[in-house]
DNA sequence: GCCCAGGGATGCG
DNA sequence: CGCATCCATGGG
């Protein structure tokens, strides 16, 4: 993929590996935003709105280092597709949603956002965010940052019980007392496993949050959440003897290998898109 | 009224 | 361990 960093915006040559509506709408972020087919999105304090020319897409942004990363422009897709490929039901979901990436997410805004996503309805979960956000977030031009685990830890119990998350409000309130006692950044240097552990002894997250959480806010690509959706792939397409979510876990890990965070993304959005 | 949503906590065997 | 039950809320 050809793409240049300039001062103000990144510059994309249009191509097969960057869909802006996919990379957003495959539901590994809840905080974006579209009008008239053009998107744009937050992540911690920065925005980035997302447009195109003829023959470019252009990611502007007072950030162009920070977006590239964010949008892992610097990962070959073309290849990970060509090696996820060999699989008849696999090729038809890439073909499908060519042009997913995975984002290289803020671990805090992940960690709030799919606690708040659990027996939860994709609708529902940006609505509470977004309220979330214009409570306990700095105002900015046009958009409210993403709360600091500072914000965050001085909102009261009532506050999480305001934002309509159910029961999810009060695991919102302990974590964040939790996650305000240590150092969130040390979190990117430590084992998956590890790192998991931890993550699921914070009220609110189990086994599938918790790989959410490693996939899209600290990158570990070999992780595979599966949801209600992907429960019905596999049932539908891949035999569907095992009964338990976290053999269907262990089942699509040993299939995908390093590559099943993204082979896990072009199933959930075939499925929830095709319903086939 | 029912069922479902990117499930988790809890308790019980 | 595995399994059942309960859980707030809103949309279809």
């Amino acid at each position: 993929m050809k793409y240049v960093v300039k001062s103000d915006r990144i510059e994309i040559e249009k191509c097969d590996e960057f869909d802006i509506r996919q990379i957003l709408e495959c539901g590994q972020i809840f905080r974006f935003y579209e009008n008239n087919g053009e998107y744009s999105c937050c992540s911690g304090d920065r925005f980035a709105k997302i447009i195109e020319s003829d023959d470019k897409i252009i990611i502007l942004t007072s950030d162009p280092r920070y977006f590239e990363n964010f949008f892992d422009l610097k990962t070959d897709y073309a290849a990970i597709k060509k090696q996820l490929s060999a699989d008849a039901f696999m090729a038809k979901a890439i073909s499908y949603g060519k042009g997913i990436r995975i984002l290289n997410r803020e671990p805090l805004d992940c960690i709030i956002e799919f606690i708040i996503s659990a027996n939860n309805n994709i609708t529902r979960i940006r609505k509470i965010v977004e309220r979330l956000c214009e409570g306990a977030g700095t105002k900015k031009s046009g958009y409210y940052a993403f709360p600091t685990i500072d914000q965050l830890a001085d909102r009261s119990l009532e506050f999480y019980n305001s934002l309509g998350a159910g029961y999810r409000g009060a695991y919102l309130f302990d974590t964040v007392q939790r996650l305000k006692l240590i150092d969130i950044s040390i979190l990117r240097e430590m084992p998956t496993q590890d790192l998991k552990k931890f993550l699921i002894s914070l009220k609110g997250i189990g086994e599938k949050v918790a790989n959410c959480i490693l996939l899209f806010g600290f990158h570990r690509m070999d992780t595979f959440p599966v949801d209600t959706w992907i429960a019905k792939v596999y049932a539908d397409h891949f035999g569907g003897e095992l009964t338990s979510r976290v053999q269907i876990t262990r089942f699509f890990e040993e299939k995908y290998g390093t590559l099943s965070g993204i082979a896990q993304q072009y199933l959930f959005y075939y499925k929830r898109e095709c319903l086939e």
